[in-house]
RNA sequence: GGCCCGUUCGUCUAGCGGCCUAGGACACCGCCCUCUCAAGGCGGAGGCACGGGUUCGAACCCCGUACGGGCUACCA
C-alpha cells in the first residue's frame, strides 16, 4: 500500500451524524491512520434545502467526540479546499469545460416532460433502459451553439460505446462486472448549472487526490457511473471499497423506528465515545482474538480485507454490554472525571464540592462503575447518598420493612452503628454478628438496613454505602425507617 | 422489469478444500459465588438458506433456486 493514501468522509449536513455514517467515517479514518495517510472531511451540502450550518457543526462535533481527527476539512482548511461543495462551483465549472473540449460531455435539450413521457411509454412497453441519447446525435457545433445561445439544457456524459462493460475491482468484494448496455448517458450538470452528485463527487475526489473510496454498499451500483466520469475527465480512477450497510432488527434500513440512530443520541444516553467507536468498528470488521480494543489497536490492525460484505444488524444490547466493559475498566480517577459533570447537572454536588470530596468519590467510584451499563444509570443509583430527605420506595417498604423482625433488626443495626469504626470491614464484622444474635435471617437484617439507608432493595454494597453516607445520616435513616417498620 | 450485491447460532462474527463431530462474543437458560443489584466463574441450548454439480474430500469452488438489500432521479 502506498504511503500516500488519501481517503475522505463526505457527509450531507441534512441531519445529525448517523451511526451508519459514523462507521463509514471510522473505517476511513482507521484506514488512513493505519497507512499513515490523510483523512479528509468534505461537506456534501449541495442539497441546499435541507443542509444547515448547525448540522455541519454538529456532525463535526460528533466525529470529534468519537475521537476521530481529520487532516483537512471545512473547519481547519487544507491544500485541496474549499471543503464544502457549495463553495466549489468554480471547480465544477472548470471540470465541465474539460468535458466540453474533449467531447466527453454534451448538452441535452430534451425537456423533463418529454423525458418522462418517453420513460413512461418505454416502461409500459416492457423495458426502459435510460435516456435514448437523442441529443447525443446533434452535431457538436450545433449543440454548442444552441447551448451558448441560451437554450435550456443539461450536460450529459457520453457513456462509452466502444466497450461492453466496466469491471471494478472492489477492495472488499473483489471483481464486479457491470454491463454498459444498462447505463444511459446520465446528467452531470443540471439546467440551473449546478452539478449532480455523480459529477460533484467525482470531481471532488479527483481534485482532492482521493486514492480510496470507502463507503456503504448502497453506492456500489453507482460506482461504474463514477468510473465513467473519472475516465471522461481523464482522471485516475481511485480504488473502491464497499461495505455492507447497517440495518435494524427487522432487516430494514435503520430509521427512527429502530430507536436512536445518531451518535449524539447515544452520547446523551450515557454512552462512552470509546465504547461506541469500538462497537461500531466491530460491526463489519473483526479481530480474531478479541472484541474489545482501543483506538491504537484499531489503527494498528485495521485492514479492508477483513471488512465483511454482509449487512450488519444494529444490536443495542451488545453496545450496552460494551459500554459496561469500558465503564468497568476505567480507572477510578477517570470515572470520577466523567461523572462529576453528571452529578452536578443533577444538582447532587457542585464541582467545587466534588474537588473537596475527591477522596470520598474515589471510594464511591468502583462501587457504581461496576453496576452501571450507561452513565444514565448513575444518578438514580447514587442519589440516596446526596439527598437530605430520603423517600423510601413503597414496594420496598411492603416487601421488607413490613416483615416481622424488620424493626428489631433496625434497632440492632442502630446500636451497632452508634459506635462502630466507620470503615466497611468493621461495619461488616459488626453487622454480620447480628442475625444470629437476633435469631433472624441474614437476608432480612441486611435488606431491612438497606431499605432504611438507601430507600431501595437494590443498591451498591450495604456496608460501603453506610460508610459513605456517614454515621449520623445512617442513624437518622434507620430511625425514620424504624417508625414505619413492623416489629 | 433490468442491472448489481449479499446469505455461517436470535445478533456480530471466525472460517478463505482436509486442522470443523463449525470456534468466539452479545443475548438466552442452568449452576456456583453472594448483604441486594451487578460483576465474575462454570456449564447448556442454538447455525453453514435450499438444490445440483466439481473433488478422494466442501461452510469454503461452480451453476441454479429462494429470500434479503441496493441502484435504475435535473436526490445524495
Amino acid at each position: 500500500m502506498p504511503d500516500t493514501v488519501r481517503v475522505r468522509f463526505a457527509p450531507s449536513p441534512t441531519g445529525h451524524l448517523h451511526i451508519g455514517g459514523a462507521r463509514t467515517a471510522i473505517y476511513n479514518w482507521a484506514f488512513a491512520r493505519h497507512h499513515g495517510g490523510s483523512f479528509v472531511l468534505r461537506i456534501d451540502d449541495t442539497d441546499k434545502e435541507r443542509s444547515t450550518e448547525e448540522n455541519t457543526e454538529q456532525i463535526l462535533r460528533s466525529l470529534a467526540w468519537l475521537g476521530l481527527d481529520w487532516d483537512e476539512g471545512p473547519d481547519i482548511g487544507g491544500d485541496h479546499g474549499p471543503y464544502r461543495q457549495t463553495e466549489r462551483s468554480a471547480i465544477y465549472a472548470e471540470s465541465l469545460e474539460i468535458l466540453k473540449s474533449n467531447g466527453q460531455g454534451y448538452p441535452c435539450f430534451c425537456t423533463q416532460e418529454s423525458l418522462e413521457r418517453k420513460r413512461d411509454a418505454a416502461r409500459a412497453a416492457g423495458g426502459y433502459s435510460g435516456y435514448d441519447r437523442t441529443c447525443r446525435a446533434i452535431p457538436r457545433e450545433e449543440a454548442l451553439a444552441r447551448a451558448t445561445a441560451g437554450e435550456p439544457h443539461v450536460w450529459r456524459v457520453k457513456v462509452p460505446t466502444d466497450r461492453d462493460d466496466i469491471t471494478l475491482d472492489d477492495v472488499i468484494r473483489g471483481p464486479v462486472n457491470f454491463p454498459l448496455s444498462a447505463m444511459d448517458d446520465f446528467i452531470l450538470v443540471r439546467t440551473d448549472g449546478s452539478p449532480t452528485y455523480m459529477f460533484a463527487s467525482v470531481v471532488d475526489d479527483w481534485k482532492m487526490g482521493i486514492t480510496h473510496i470507502i463507503r456503504g454498499d448502497d453506492h456500489l451500483s453507482n460506482t461504474p457511473r463514477q468510473v465513467v466520469v473519472f475516465e471522461a475527465l481523464g482522471a485516475p480512477v481511485p480504488a473502491f471499497a464497499h461495505m455492507g450497510l447497517i440495518f435494524g432488527a427487522d432487516g430494514k434500513r435503520l430509521s427512527k423506528r429502530h430507536g436512536a440512530t445518531s451518535v449524539e443520541a447515544y452520547r446523551d444516553m450515557g454512552y462512552l465515545p470509546e465504547a461506541l467507536l469500538n462497537y461500531l468498528a466491530l460491526l463489519g470488521w473483526s479481530l480474531e482474538e478479541t472484541n474489545v480494543f482501543d483506538r491504537d489497536t484499531l489503527i494498528a490492525e485495521f485492514e479492508l480485507s477483513r471488512v465483511s460484505k454482509n449487512p450488519a444488524i444494529w444490536d443495542p444490547g451488545k453496545l450496552e454490554w460494551m459500554n459496561g466493559v469500558y465503564l468497568r475498566d476505567m480507572s477510578a480517577e477517570e470515572f470520577i472525571d466523567r461523572i462529576v459533570p453528571l452529578l452536578a447537572d443533577a444538582g447532587l454536588i457542585s464541582p467545587a464540592e466534588a474537588t473537596e470530596r475527591r477522596e470520598w468519590l474515589l471510594e464511591l467510584a468502583p462501587l457504581v462503575a461496576e453496576r452501571i451499563k450507561t452513565l444514565d444509570e448513575l444518578v438514580p443509583m447514587v442519589a440516596f447518598l446526596f439527598t437530605e430527605d430520603l423517600v423510601i420506595d413503597e414496594s420496598a417498604k411492603e416487601k421488607v420493612l413490613a416483615k416481622e423482625g424488620a424493626g428489631r433488626a433496625l434497632d440492632a443495626v442502630d446500636s451497632v452503628l452508634a459506635d462502630v469504626d466507620m470503615v466497611p470491614e468493621a461495619v461488616e464484622t459488626a453487622m454480620r454478628a447480628l442475625p444470629e444474635q437476633l435469631g433472624l435471617k441474614p437476608k432480612l437484617v441486611f435488606q431491612a438496613a438497606r431499605v432504611a439507608v438507601t430507600g431501595s432493595t437494590v443498591s451498591p454494597p450495604l456496608f460501603e454505602s453506610i460508610v459513605l453516607l456517614g454515621r449520623e445520616r445512617s442513624l437518622d435513616r434507620l430511625r425514620l425507617a424504624r417508625a414505619v417498620s413492623a416489629d
